[in-house]
DNA sequence: TATATTGTAGATAAAAAGGTCTATAATTAA
DNA sequence: TTAATTATAGACCTTTTTATCTACAATATA
C-alpha cells in the first residue's frame, strides 16, 4: 500500500490533538484518547517526537506533552522524518536497488519528480492545517476545561 | 516507506525475465535464479499472476511458465493490481479513514490528483519497457539457448 | 515527607509480510 | 509403465511492524 506508515499516521492524529489543546501540557492518555491511537504505543511515538524536537515533556504530578513549536511551523514533513527516516519517500518506487540518478529504471524519471512533488505537499502542509480540518469535521477535538466541567470525558483530567 | 511491496517488486524482476525468454515454457527454478528472487516464494508469486491472467502454466517434464500475453500487452499497473488487489494506492495519504471524496483530509485533493497521475504512469509503462531496461543494464537476463550451451550456469536447463 | 501522578525504558507479545519446506498431482519421454 | 521433472497446495518458520505490559524515575501538591 503507498501511504504513510500506521505508526506515522497515529503520530499526525496524536500531534494535531496536541495542536488543538487548550490548555497544555496533556497527558499521553487524554491524548491517545482524543486521537483513538493505542496509548503504551503512543508513549512510544512520543519518545521519538521528543527526540526530534516537535514536543517537549515533563513528567510527573500535572506533567505532560506539548508541541514545542506553534503549529503553523510543524510540517508533515518533519513529522515523517522524525517517525519513518530521511528516506521516508524511497529512492525507487519499484524498490529495486539498482536506480540511482546516472541508471533510468522504467519509473525513475517519473518517480524522482513526483517524489519531489509529494515532499513538498508534505512540506507545504503544517500541523495547523490538519488541526483545521479535524475541527470542521468534529473529529478528535482536545476538550476545552469549560467543556470537559462534569462532562464525565474518558479524557477528563479534573 | 511509499513504494510498491517487496512482492510486487519480486514479481516484476520474474516477469521481465520470462519476457526475456528465448524458448517458452520456463521453469519457476530458472526464472527465479535469473530474477533474483527464493524459488519457493516465486511460486507463490506465479499462482497469483496465474489466476490473474497474466501467466499461463504447464506441469511436468518440459512444462513451466509463460506469458499469457505479449509484454507489450502487461502493465505494471496490472501486476500491481494483482498482488496487492485493486486498492493497492490506496486511498488517503495519511493513512486516515475518514477519507472520501466529499470530506477533505488535508492532503485530500492533492493525493487523488497524485495518485491518479502514479496510476496513469504506471498503467503506461509495459513489461516490454520494463526488459528493455533490464537489456541495457544487462540486469536480470535470461540466456538464450546458444549462451546456454555449457555455460555451467546455474539456470541451464539442458 | 508521603503520595499520587505522570513520562521513560525495556522486555514481551501479537499481527502482518516475507520466505521455506514437504508432499502431491500432472506431464513427458525413455 | 516407470522414472524424472515440473507446477501446486498447504503447513510452517522468520522478520518486521505494531502494540502491550511492567517496573521505574521525576514532579507537584497535600
Amino acid at each position: 500500500m503507498i501511504s504513510v506508515s500506521h505508526t506515522t499516521s497515529h503520530a499526525i492524529r496524536a500531534l494535531a490533538c496536541l495542536a488543538g489543546c487548550a490548555d497544555p501540557p496533556a497527558s499521553i492518555k487524554d491524548v491517545a484518547a482524543c486521537a483513538d491511537v493505542p496509548q503504551a504505543y503512543l508513549a512510544k511515538i512520543v519518545k521519538k517526537l521528543n527526540d526530534s524536537g516537535i514536543i517537549e515533556s515533563k513528567r510527573g504530578h500535572k506533567g505532560g506533552i506539548w508541541l514545542a513549536r506553534p503549529a503553523k511551523l510543524i510540517s508533515l514533513l518533519e513529522i515523517c522524518i522524525a517517525l519513518e527516516g530521511d528516506d521516508f519517500l524511497g529512492t525507487c518506487l519499484l524498490g529495486s536497488e539498482c536506480c540511482s540518478d546516472d541508471r533510468d529504471c522504467p519509473t525513475h524519471q517519473f518517480w524522482m519528480k513526483n517524489r519531489e512533488l509529494i515532499r513538498r505537499e508534505f512540506d507545504r502542509i503544517k500541523l495547523s492545517d490538519v488541526l483545521a480540518f479535524y475541527r470542521e469535521r468534529g473529529l478528535h477535538h482536545m476538550p476545552t476545561v469549560e467543556e470537559l466541567a462534569g462532562s464525565g470525558l474518558p479524557f477528563a483530567s479534573e
